[in-house]
RNA sequence: GGCGACAUAGCCAAGUGGUAAGGCAGAGGACUGCAAAUCCUCCAUUCCCCGGUUCAAAUCCGGGUGUCGCCUCCA
């Protein structure tokens, strides 16, 4: 399996810390609004990097964190008239329904900053005692020059940082570069004791002690946005390596950009679209197919007509699943001559270059591609079926499905109910029951008049049913109805 | 100013030396009362441009052009 490394550039043959284990740390959101789609990419990618892991038989350990301490959470609470510890608790809440409604698992810990004061402080306190930090007037700052490695993530010296740097003159710092560990308070401010004053942590150190609390030194795989690199994940070494004289990760993982436009979707800029507001408009599995299309490492441009592609395209794999499970309902006959031999040899194939896609650097959009070939095979077979199904076609197409089923162990594009099958239909309404049997009805009645040739009237109910998003299809096994997709 | 990434059909997108996956859209055909769905066929002599290396390059090297990103909060 290879693996892109953002620290070395390029890709590696992953060898976990453990064999057959694997750790792996997400950065995940400042809780101090809802989750917009360029937070959703790197939520999706990396559960899928989890669920493969696991699919590959990995004992996975994962933890993705919520930041919720923050100048950012402080500000927003401020205006908003809000105790802003009670703003992030919002916010953790809406974050599960967005993440849920995306498939994307719990992580194994989500641990908060507010959870881990002690270790955090004993943390910063390690750095003070070892000279990689110094306190001025209850702030603790990180001593870059201290540090020999600064800048190996981000592949820059310090003197390329700081020829470029946007940062304010604090003349209490050594260096410009140097941050904070841990900020006083000012009044009216959450703040925790501290051996340097009531204060809360800095951005950065809060993912270092909690990743080495739950994962230990030289884990395994730390993940994020590319925009993160620079300077989160790079200070989060720093301090790491400082503290424990250990190598802090083994693999760096960074996803892109979603962009609008070609421009980054960013909150600064305000071209962002909630992960809720884009739901409203399409099916979650939609969004999560889309977000799983592009390479992870690639730019992905957002617009609704690349969701509505990217959703038609989708239907083709959710066709072809209801095919295979109209075809395994038939009964069984004692015929013994198969004919969907074909579908048999494509199978193992298949499975084996889904792997392989997978394997190389997670290339979901190479996998995708793969699960379409499945489905063309799938839907071929079935389409040579008769009224029956001799076993062997039966043993066959089971293992079709089996195959769509593990692929989607991986991918998380549709959830699965709780013997294990995919749910591709979006209805399944606490009403249903009465919906179905209406429609049911109707559908009858349609067919009384297409007996009778009566195209009038069997259109009309075609044409009347399809404006409310149900779409029919005469085939000669009967009629099948689906909602739109 | 420093550093980096990318450039493949109308659109999306995979492909790091061996002769262009897959999807959307489109055209034709089979099936259908007509549709829909499905299947079959077609749809890039060519991968931003110019040089070079090689028997062979979208893939490597040099130069150019363009787009984007990081260096400040951001996933």
């Amino acid at each position: 399996m290879e693996v892109y490394n953002t620290m070395t550039r390029r890709k590696e043959t992953f060898q976990p810390r453990e064999p057959g284990k694997v750790g792996i740390y997400v950065c995940g959101p400042t809780t101090y609004n809802y989750i917009h789609l360029g937070n959703a990419r790197p939520l999706v990618f990396f559960d899928t990097v989890r669920r493969y892991f696991a699919y590959k038989g990995y004992e996975v350990l994962y933890i993705q964190n919520f930041t919720d301490v923050d100048d950012k959470i402080i500000n927003r609470a401020a205006q908003e008239g809000k105790d802003p510890l009670e703003l992030s608790r919002t916010y953790i809440d809406e974050y599960f329904k967005d993440a849920g409604a995306l498939n994307v698992r719990r992580a194994d810990q989500h641990p908060k900053v507010t959870g881990h004061m002690p270790e955090i402080i004993k943390m910063v306190e390690a750095l003070v005692e070892n000279g990689s930090a110094y306190v001025v007037e209850g702030d603790v700052y990180f001593e870059v020059r201290k540090f020999a490695g600064y800048g190996k993530l981000s592949g820059r010296t310090l003197d390329d940082l700081l020829a470029g740097a946007r940062v304010e003159v604090d003349t209490r710092k050594r260096d410009p570069l140097d941050f904070a560990v841990w900020k006083s308070s000012k009044p009216g401010e959450p703040a925790w004791d501290s051996p340097w004053g009531p204060g809360r942590p800095g951005w950065h150190i809060e993912c270092s002690a909690m990743s080495l609390k739950y994962l230990g030194t030289s884990f395994d795989i730390h993940g994020g946005g590319f925009d993160l690199v620079f300077p989160h994940h790079e200070n989060e070494i720093a301090q790491s390596e400082a503290a424990t004289g250990e190598t802090f990760v083994r693999y760096w993982l960074h996803n892109g950009f979603i962009t609008v436009k070609e421009e980054k979707m960013s909150k600064s800029l305000g071209n962002f679209f909630l992960v809720r507001d884009i739901l409203a408009k399409f099916p979650p599995e939609t969004v999560r197919f889309f977000l799983l299309s592009t390479h992870y490492r690639s730019p992905l441009d957002f617009d609704d007509e690349k969701l509505a592609a990217a959703g038609r395209g989708l239907e083709r794999i959710k066709t072809s699943v209801r095919l295979l499970t109209e075809a395994l309902a038939k009964k069984t006959s004692e015929d013994t001559v198969a004919v969907t031999g074909d579908l048999q040899t494509a199978i193992d194939t298949l499975k084996a270059s889904f792997d392989a896609a997978m394997d190389d650097d997670f290339n979901t959009a190479l996998a995708i591609g793969i699960v379409f070939e499945l489905a063309r095979e799938a839907n071929t077979a079935v389409q040579r079926l008769g009224e029956t199904l001799a076993r062997a076609d039966r043993e066959v197409l089971s293992k079709a499905m089996d195959v769509f089923k593990a692929f989607n162990e991986v991918l998380g594009v549709f959830k699965v109910d709780s013997s294990g099958n995919m749910i591709i239909e979006s209805v399944s309404e606490e009403n249903s029951g009465l919906a179905e049997k209406l429609l049911s009805l109707i559908i009858d009645v349609r067919q009384e008049a297409r007996k009778k040739k009566d195209w009038g009237t069997s259109d009309r109910i075609r044409d009347g049913l399809k404006e409310l998003g149900i779409v029919l299809e005469d085939t000669p096994q009967g009629v099948r109805w689906k909602k739109q997709g």
